[in-house]
DNA sequence: TTATTAAGTCAACTGACTTGACTTATTACT
DNA sequence: AGTAATAAGTCAAGTCAGTTGACTTAATAA
């Protein structure tokens, strides 16, 4: 007989979803905050000093935690503050691009530990993948060597891609991965890996990578601007990256600039680094072209500048649209490209135009640089998974379907 | 000594939030599915019967839900259905506006059922809130001849108001309504009418109005885009009404039309109802200012016509948008107009640009009419204390800061 | 030296969901 | 008809995570 029913509910709870929670506030608390007495996390959780002592003591027999030396202060007994331990748990994360792939394992805390890449034939998922799997076998190994646990904590794979997923209508265009998006890839790499494996595009990567360990740390409204090949926005709402109904949210490459212009310009035929190299007349997949257009911007080029300046127009445009529709506590740059090249095409953006951000009482600033590393997708591919297994969020507190 | 400690962390919970939890699922699956038997209840919220079976006695106890006449369908012991009992709970619900203000009061089910208007001095919040004070108090008196618990039984008052809000830079803007922006008026109608009080701008109001009686029942990520004197999209994301880090997201009034205007242009400048009156050269404070342009769309009128096929062009580009940026399941125009020129306007905007959101397998339109009642906003400030007391929801799992 | 303050533990309690057996009521099959 | 099968719903004991309130420990302030 079918599980399915046409009945449509939330599901409920019970104390296996209370103590789940409990487990994420502490965890995240700690993420927050550093370190904290048990004392302190019962202040701040709003649960008795005995629950939180349980919970602790639960989480150090785990290894999700630690505690530190006592600390005096003031009247009253030392307090015995407690830290998360990195090595508590680990997660891989996969980019896959154009030509590339990229793997990284980080661990509880988002440090890096271990990173691999290869190169993938264009337009061919069935030996992409075979080459994928080779990387992460190979991460796994790197991975054992340092910490004997890891197999074991390994929480699950992330992977970041290019979007707009699940649209068979953009076939042919070239800014998309037609082959990849019509390949069963999820299926593909749980069967090949045994791992639980997540999907998200390379802006909402960023946007996680950035909430984990960068400028959007603590935040619970962000945006991540990520400036790449094409250009998406990651989105940060309430605490958790936003995905929309189709996992498409965020795809304001293919914004179009003016509901006046007839020639039905997006955002990404102007200000993407595709558009860059198209204007440099570069080669996309030519090997060294990370570093040549870092040179480039090192060096004040004409026409890398020529195109800052045009780009930077539009991209100023599209922060005040991020600004107006989402409202959040700020806008994070990012790229796939050269440090030196975002740096240039963030001044240029400034000043931004007028906004509802622009309120004199802010503390952050409306828009900044991000991690301008290349391995920051696949970090935050990486801190999805992470984020799913510890993260205080709605859907770790409801029953889930069991036999599935 | 002070309770604001420094240390951030989201609040733990306990049994209480659990049974929060469960009794709102129950009654949310009713509210989706109509009538549910405890055995249904069971399987959809995949509680045990059990448990079930005293959420609902309980919920039964507190003039939550009745049960009907036992079915009979098969084999087995004929089920009993439950359903809501929109007498369980009432909430009022006021729409405040540059010259008049509408209160209504809805049952659970979001049903209508007292409602009143007043008209408001322009500027003058001090003046205005006494008038509101003695609306929202006959809709109380007219409520109480209705249902005789109903007093006990109201969980809070919704307020509905143009935004952007906390913005003192826009003080002489004359699309703002700045001295109500001024005037602590969520404090002043608690205290004078002893409720919960909160505040949405417009659009929300309409989004919540649409989720709880409209094309976006049952969605959880749809858009209202709610053309206004302003214009503003109401935004239902993971099946909450969305506001932002400050309580702005979705004022895509403001959003800048182009990249490269000099001129500084928004979408309200020409889509909005305000540009409407001035194409028309109406004065917006006019009294019948309604009927007189429902016989204007209802004539064809030519200069009408124009300002729609115009204001239709930047309206179908912000669809667009909404779609690429948030990728809801729908979009929903509604209006402050007259039916009649929404329609006019739904028709003009057809057919709308390509987008992510145009995939072949889509069950619901890209783009629908919502409610064009000139209440809806009432309702949906109404239907948000609803939601927030009824609906399940992260927020009201948590514990919460007993003594504020 | 003593009072005060605060961290943290002990042990009994509570309450909401779970478990598994049971009762009730209806239809399907012989 | 009579019986088996099926499904709704109840009963009563069990479990477990957080709560309660008293207590212990360890520091500083007076």
């Amino acid at each position: 007989m079918s599980d399915i029913s046409p009945i449509r509910a939330t599901s409920g709870t019970n104390q296996e979803g209370t103590s789940a929670h409990n487990r994420r506030v502490m965890m995240d608390a700690l993420r927050l905050n550093g370190a904290l007495s048990r004392a302190d996390l019962a202040r701040a959780t709003q649960l008795t000093k005995q629950a939180v002592s349980n919970i602790i003591d639960e989480l150090e027999r785990d290894g999700f935690v630690v505690s530190l030396d006592a600390v005096r202060k003031g009247r009253g007994q030392p307090s015995t503050p407690y830290r998360l331990v990195p090595e508590g748990a680990f997660a891989i994360g996969l980019q896959i691009d154009r030509h590339l792939t990229r793997a990284v394992a980080v661990d509880l805390v988002g440090t890096v530990l271990v990173r691999a890449e290869a190169n993938l034939p264009p337009d061919d998922p069935h030996g992409g993948v075979r080459i994928i799997l080779g990387v992460i076998e190979g991460i796994r190994r790197d991975l054992a060597a340092i910490s004997a646990q890891s197999e074991r904590r390994i929480v699950g794979l992330g992977v970041a891609m290019p979007g707009p997923f699940g649209l068979e209508e953009f076939g042919d265009n070239k800014w998309m991965m037609p082959a990849w998006q019509k390949y069963p890839l999820l299926e593909t790499l749980a069967a090949g890996t045994g791992f639980d494996v997540s999907l998200q595009n390379d802006a909402a990567a960023c946007a996680i990578a950035e909430r984990m360990v960068g400028a959007a740390h603590g935040l619970d409204h962000a945006v991540c601007l990520y400036v790449g090949y094409g250009i998406g926005a990651g989105l940060i709402l309430n605490g958790e990256s936003y995905r929309g109904g189709n996992g498409n949210a965020g795809e304001i490459g293919m914004a179009l600039l003016s509901p006046r212009g007839s020639d039905g310009a997006v955002l990404e035929h102007r200000a993407s680094l595709a558009s860059l190299y198209q204007h440099l007349e570069l080669d996309p997949s030519e090997p060294g072209l990370y570093e040549h257009v870092e040179a480039l911007a090192l060096a004040d080029d004409p026409a890398l500048l020529a195109w800052v300046r045009d780009a930077a127009m539009d991209l100023r445009w599209s922060v005040q649209l991020i600004e107006t529709l989402f409202d959040p506590q700020t806008v994070i740059l990012t790229s796939g490209a050269p440090e030196a090249l975002a740096r240039l095409i963030l001044e240029a953006m400034l000043p931004l135009p007028s906004s509802i951000a622009d309120r004199p009482q802010r503390s952050l600033p409306r828009l900044q640089l991000g991690i301008t590393d290349p391995w920051s997708i696949a970090l935050g591919a990486a801190a999805e998974p992470i984020g799913r297994a510890f993260d205080p969020r709605f859907s770790a507190i409801l029953k889930t379907r069991s036999g599935g």
